[in-house]
DNA sequence: CTGAAAGCGCTTACAG
DNA sequence: CTGAAAGCGCTTACAG
């Protein structure tokens, strides 16, 4: 008993193999009483379009592949959300993978997407090479890339403005009235750790108030874990301490005002504190945070317009936005 | 410029098309020789196998779906993590999609993936019918259920026995001493609060010991937000206040410690807390939450290896395990 | 061990 | 507006 196919439908309506092809991809040529004979063969012999058919016969899949670096982060599901809700639109679908950032394991999923002939990849680059996904697209299917700072002329990409960003966070602290300010930022050799350094230093040189003083550490990595840790050296080291502290991102700035808390600091009256991304978490703390808001959502959307677009290669950067909560005060 | 194909290959190699197949897929016969010859005119035409072209002459494809509620749940991405690590033994790899919750897009993806020829899906149910998968299995497409309490005839299933890891946990606070404690649930009509709510009575009626008091509240969902909501209103309510405090998610004893602690209440010396899943978060607390940790990587690696073993329909229950960490402690 | 050939289930010019 | 037929790129008996 094989999966019924077109020719079944065709025989039990009473038409031809190429009648049933038109009405399922809605060929307007077809005559309503025809197109009705054939839903109903359909519907009654439980037909299921064979996509592997379709793809070979017209040459490209309906599924765009998404690479990511690791599942288990929020703002790349989160990206992935707007993936799905662009391509929704379409009659395409997302074909989701994790590289768990291994540049190998990025060249053998690229090309395994090839091979099924998607419209296209998202991809969070997991190294600084671009070359495997060059090769993809000089063969013909093209790449966007996500999160990315690379803006080669063979591929579009998003991203969202780092810099901007961090400066945004500062302005806040600075516009409260704190001059004395740690930035607790992500492992040196990240790139966004790069461009948040590089949106701090803008905003500490713009400030034509009184002068601000910075504190600068970086951590090992990007959790609650090393947040924490960093607090703890930071209010051993620094006396007087700061009044305020912007953190890379929302972890850390979680992990620092736990340690802070457990110091009897209280927050924001004590210390106030920034985080970045604007996770899930951010805003259902007992102190709601302060945090630069990633449009992830959009950034995913947008990336996979892009692809559906095609043609013209496009960098594009977001804004981040600042969302102030009550982890965020003038200085006592 | 087409992309080069098996017969380009063979042309360079001066071998036939089967030839070429039989090198791609490892079939024994072909002399040494040769698969050297037309490996070397693969690498020089730069061939990618059309994987549409293999599916419909194979009439299957190598893809394993995979059906999740939501993509920003970490137990599902752990789960996708165990799912790939299975599965990258094999040629197969995981088509990951969400389903939101909704029983449409569930029935809608599902359609999708049998139209894709895939080799089975992983699915969590969106509701409690499973009429979509079973039409499915019917025409002959598997279906391993996840994280699911039905256990139809038709399809395998794996899940982890929330009611034994419940009663793990309160076990742990009897065995400590602990016999005024509360069970900070959550939604009444999710199976698994049902189920927690069940190992939990089953353990206190166990319990020989000195006779223990129980205060059950059902939240109305699975967040910090709840938590810290629930444990204000046990602070205002109990007096004496319980000594121990059992919640059926990480997130929801995160709202609650972070409460407990703005009251002034020091964990685990005046409160000791458990929680529920051992998400990423629970180990990296400045007080590391003691908690019932959910085997997800695991259940996604054995409900990936029971589709690919195939015939026979299972049903596994996972068992959670206990992590003690510093947020109990004997009362004081 | 190898090659020639059929055929998987669709889509798409083409002729009528 | 409809049907007959070619062909997408593979895999797989089959004959040699």
């Amino acid at each position: 008993m094989n999966r019924p196919g077109i020719k079944d439908v065709a025989k039990l309506a009473g038409v031809s193999v190429g009648t049933v092809s038109n009405v399922i991809n809605n060929v307007p040529t077809v005559t309503p009483e025809r197109i009705e004979r054939v839903n109903a063969a359909i519907a009654q012999v439980g037909y299921v379009r064979n996509a592997a058919a379709k793809t070979l016969r017209r040459g490209v899949a309906s599924a765009v592949g998404v690479l990511v670096l690791d599942l288990n982060n929020p703002f790349f599901m989160e990206a992935a959300e707007g993936v799905t809700d662009c391509l929704s639109q379409t009659e395409s679908f997302m074909l989701l993978a994790s590289t768990q950032a291994s540049v190998e394991k990025e060249a053998e999923l690229l090309t395994l997407l090839e091979s099924h002939a998607v419209r296209g990849v998202l991809l969070s680059p997991a190294g600084a090479s671009l070359a495997a996904a060059e090769e993809i697209v000089q063969r013909g299917t093209p790449v966007v890339l996500f999160d990315s700072i690379a803006t080669p002329p063979t591929m579009s990409s998003v991203s969202v403005d780092d810099a901007s960003g961090a400066a945004l966070a500062m302005q806040h602290l600075l516009g409260l009235g704190h001059r004395r300010i740690a930035f607790l930022n992500g492992p040196e050799d990240v790139h966004q750790s790069q461009q948040r350094k590089r949106g701090v230093d803008t905003a500490i040189a713009r400030w034509s108030g009184k002068e601000a003083q910075l504190i600068t550490h970086n951590l090992d990595s990007y959790t609650i874990r090393a947040g924490a840790a960093g607090m703890t050296k930071l209010l051993a080291e620094q006396h007087p301490r700061p009044t305020a502290i912007f953190c890379a991102n929302d972890l850390i700035a979680i992990g620092a005002s736990m340690t802070a808390r457990e110091q009897g600091l209280r927050i924001p009256d004590d210390l106030s504190i920034v985080g970045f991304d604007d996770i899930a978490l951010a805003s259902q703390l007992s102190v709601p945070l302060t945090t630069v808001h990633q449009p992830m959502f959009q950034l995913g959307w947008r990336a996979a317009n892009l692809l559906l677009e095609g043609a013209i290669v496009r960098h594009e950067t977001f804004s981040p936005e600042l969302r102030v909560r009550r982890s965020t005060a003038p200085p006592s």
